[in-house]
DNA sequence: TCGGGCTTCTTGATCGATTTAGTAGAACGT
DNA sequence: ACGTTCTACTAAATCGATCAAGAAGCCCGA
């Protein structure tokens, strides 16, 4: 008498099966008002919480929440605004929607390894353990572990890239990488760094010219700005993580390199202003001495006259849930626009001579 | 053939007993190391991917995944820099004890009123459905119904306040509260508003002199802005959201009630933040023509040379996870430091005679 | 040769609900 | 009065694992 009630004492406290208490809960409209009443009332009295949660999802293989995967750690995902607008949009249509959202952490994984079985168990721990009815990632490799974690366990998934097929909801990074490599082209730009974030632990560091960055969209958007400044030779900056400190560090590896460079062009806005920031210290005025961009159009770049792209990321969370929670939503791919957003910190390239 | 595979498939493919495959996953120590890799063997190579997480829930009690609760909706959540601070500090812990967190939708709760059984049904809709083993609460109102049905289910709860018991990390909001009011009242000060945040769907509005504001903290902070500027009344407001927005709208409520308020004391940076802005774009001049303080101390406030009280929010957030994920963590409430930050936007007060 | 202590694996019960198929009885039309 | 349909509820099977207790085999010392 004294264990928490079960579904079973409580039926047999009001006088019904089980069955019908697990209706009263999720089926209204299955049962008389009265016997609802009574039940709920005899529950209440019981101290019974209603069904238990994870013998519900066991029985009914619904869990009532979505699983959240992002490239980096959460640690740095909350610090960074792109994520968290990302968070708000996919909040919007769960709230709407009654569902709750899983965060999982997620480890680091970079294709060209290959994992031990221990490594890769460590890797895909808490993706094992979710129990979510859909996933959402975000940036994620298409061959990293969990994805195919999530695959074997036939977890409905969607991607902010088109990269490895599935449903998705992308920009089209190639095609703005390629808008800001010709806005610094017609500016006169033929010596541009190009910064990526990645899941480095580490400093920022100069990669050989025909690098690939880490995540898919730092892939294409570089390829873009590769295409639209060719034949010059892009510097690729693999900057660790995606933070402005990160970003204030990739100048020292960019300068050290190549002083003569006229342009950064940042993977996102959050490195985009830790660059500014290591410029301005340096007393290098940007959009005179360097051109600098960035990518997504936080409200701290308007701020800052940072020239960037606009991406609608609300939005694009918005729609990542509603393409799991919404079942009327088919698309198989659904593709937002971009807009290349010119403010202060370009301007044309300095005549080195 | 077909059908995904169960543990009892692959333990029968492997030769096995179905505890055995569970120990190859859940306590490798238990088995022999050949067994194990032919277990995992044979599951990769049927595409297993490991134990069914609701149904290890069910059995073993535990879920892996702590949830967390906010006084807010999730869609403002997401937009406020003090609870992405504070999720980062919860994530660190987590990321490290292999947890997941679950983020639930909460309804809005006013503590005056009772609800019919339908509504209180949807109120603690997400809460019912979360499989989890133990929840945060930040601000939450004691008496709201999900913190019902969490204590019901036996879901350990960590909250960011003391009232009505249990466990919780908190800071001294009373004592800020008095600090805020005696460095206002050492300034000169004596028609002080307080702009508090709530549930509100709606816009700003003046409460009666005697109101007790929703959230606990603000209670707390009023509380000791009060005490201090005994025996002046202070003009309590409810902001609604806590946005920088209502910050702006709760100017006009405050200026159309009483043109001659020399300060403003606002529960949080961010309403702070917007009562700037407001005043600003009316020629008001802020630490000047009228006094304006915060609290949380976010980057910003910094920035824009707010006045305000320092609370380590990460820390908070850290100590939160802690308590629930580290067993040797047995304190039963922590408090954590505060500090008053005088900037430029508090003042002498102006001399109206 | 025996028994104790390990390690390694198995047996059978159990976690707490939902589902499917089905029944009893009321209501209805003819 | 009879068959049909509908409403409101029940019985039994099932979801897929983990746990506690126990057994088989092995090593070891006496």
């Amino acid at each position: 008498m004294t264990s928490r009630p079960s579904i079973k004492t409580v039926a047999a406290a009001a006088g019904v099966s089980p069955a019908t208490v697990s209706n009263a809960y999720n089926r209204p409209e299955q049962l008389s008002g009265a016997v609802r009443e009574r039940i709920l009332d005899v529950a209440d009295r019981m101290g019974y919480a209603g069904p238990d949660p994870t013998a519900s999802s066991l029985r009914s293989r619904r869990t009532g929440s979505i699983g959240m995967l992002f490239a980096q750690a959460l640690t740095y995902a909350f610090d960074d605004p792109y994520c968290t607008t990302l968070l708000a949009g996919i909040a919007d249509v769960a709230t709407e929607a009654g569902s709750n959202i899983l965060l999982m952490p997620v480890g680091p994984h970079v294709s060209s390894r290959t994992y031990s079985r221990d490594e890769e168990m460590r890797l895909v721990h808490g993706v094992r353990r979710a129990a979510v009815d859909g996933a959402i990632a975000d940036g994620v490799q298409p061959d990293h572990p969990m994805l195919r974690v999530l695959a074997e366990r036939d977890v409905p998934l969607v991607r902010t890239t088109d990269e490895g097929g599935g449903r998705s909801v992308v920009v089209d990074d190639a095609g703005a990488g390629r808008a800001l490599g010709e806005h610094l082209r017609s500016l006169g730009h033929r010596r541009v760094a190009f910064v990526a974030d990645s899941t480095g632990d580490g400093r920022p560091r100069v990669e050989p010219a025909d690098h690939r960055p880490l995540f898919p969209y730092a892939r294409r958007r570089l390829e873009g700005v590769r295409e639209a400044l060719e034949p010059h030779e892009v510097m690729v900056v693999d900057a660790g993580t995606n933070t402005a400190r990160s970003g204030r560090r990739a100048v020292d590896a960019i300068l050290a390199r190549d002083p003569w460079v006229t342009a950064v062009v940042a993977t996102s806005d959050v490195l985009a202003l830790g660059v500014l920031e290591a410029l301005r210290s340096r007393g290098v005025r940007p959009g005179v001495d360097v051109s600098v961009t960035g990518f997504d159009d936080l409200p701290q770049a308007a701020q800052e006259g940072l020239t960037t792209v606009h991406q609608p990321v609300r939005e694009k969370g918005r729609t990542l849930g509603r393409m799991l929670l919404d079942p009327s939503f088919t698309a198989h791919r659904v593709l937002l626009p971009t807009e290349l957003v010119v403010r202060t910190t370009t301007g044309t390239a300095p005549h080195h001579s």
